[in-house]
DNA sequence: GGTGAAAGGTCATTAAG
DNA sequence: CTTAATGACCTTTCACC
C-alpha cells in the first residue's frame, strides 16, 4: 500500500500534461520506456488510478446549478432511497453518512428553478424524512488529488 | 449551448473503453474518423471534456476516510479561509453555500484518528465559527456523469 | 490514403532488496 | 533469491498531413 516518489511524479506529470505518451513520459521522468509502463499497469492494477475517462463538466452540459442535499432516511428504508436516487441522473453521487439515518448527495441542475424539480424528484420518495438543501455559490477549490499525491509519495520516501 | 446524441455516444464510449484511439471511436459509432476528431476538438474546446487526467482513488492511495465538514465562517474572512483550506491536502474540494457564510468541504484522512489530525488543522484558523463534520459510510453513487450526459444528449434530440 | 511515430509486447542483462 | 529496471528489437496500430 502506497506509491513511491516515481509513481507520484508520474501521477503528477499526467495530471498536468494527460496527453503526452508512455514514451514522453519516460523521457521526462528519466527512466526507461517499460519502467513507465510497469509502474502504470501497476498503478491500474491496485486501483490507484481508476481510469482515464474524460472529465465532464456539468456546467458545459447545461447544468450550471450544483448543490447538495442532506437527506434524513428513515430506519430500514435506506436500500429502497439508494435504488431510488440512483435513478436520478442529476444526482452526481450519494454517501451515507454518519448520523441517524443520514445521507449527503451532489445534485445539478439546468437553473434555480429546475433545482426544485429536481429536489422534488429525489425527496418525493417514501423513506426519505427530511431534506435541507445547500446551493452552492462558488468552488474556491475544485476537485483536486494532486496535493494529496505528492503528500502521499513523499510520506514513502 | 449543449450536446447531441453522436456527442453523447462518443462520451459515453469514452468513458467505457478510454483506451480506444479515434479510430477505434470512429469504427464503433459508425462515422468518419475526420468526424470523431472535430467532436473532440470541439467538446474540448467547449469545456465539455475538461480533461483526460488520471482518475485517482484516495483510498488506494493510503486515505480511506472520507468526510464532510460543514464550516460557519465569520463575515469578511472568507478570502482567508479559502487560502488556508487550498494549502491543506486533504482538502479535496472546497464550496461555498447559501446560508450564514457557510462553507462545504469534502476531506479524506488515513484513519478514523487521523480525521481528527485532519479536522484540528482545517477548524484551526481564525474565521472558522462552527464546524460540523459528518463522516462517509458508504458510497451507494460514486461520483459519475454518464447519466446525466445521457440525459443532455437526449434533450438536444 | 500514405507515412512517420508511438504503443505494447518480449527478451536477456544488470542492479538492488 | 526475488523483484525491478534497463535497453534492444519487433509488430501492430494510430495520429497527422
Amino acid at each position: 500500500m502506497g506509491i513511491d516518489q516515481l509513481d507520484g511524479r508520474l501521477l503528477v506529470l499526467l495530471a498536468e500534461e494527460p496527453r503526452i505518451g508512455v514514451l514522453e513520459a519516460s523521457r521526462r521522468l528519466g527512466v526507461a520506456r517499460g519502467t513507465v509502463q510497469a509502474r502504470l499497469d501497476r498503478l491500474q492494477s491496485n486501483g490507484v488510478i481508476r481510469g482515464f475517462g474524460p472529465q465532464v463538466d456539468p456546467a458545459a452540459l447545461g447544468y450550471p446549478v450544483t448543490a447538495f442535499a442532506t437527506l434524513q432516511i428513515r430506519q430500514g428504508q435506506g436500500t429502497d432511497v439508494r435504488a431510488h436516487l440512483a435513478t436520478v441522473p442529476e444526482v452526481l453521487e450519494l454517501h451515507t453518512t454518519t448520523g441517524s439515518g443520514d445521507m449527503l448527495c451532489r445534485l445539478v441542475a439546468r437553473s434555480n428553478a429546475d433545482l426544485q424539480r429536481v429536489i422534488d424528484r429525489v425527496v418525493g420518495f417514501d423513506g426519505i424524512v427530511r431534506a435541507a438543501t445547500a446551493i452552492v455559490m462558488e468552488n474556491p477549490v475544485p476537485l483536486r488529488i494532486i496535493p494529496l499525491v505528492k503528500q502521499a509519495s513523499e510520506d514513502q520516501a
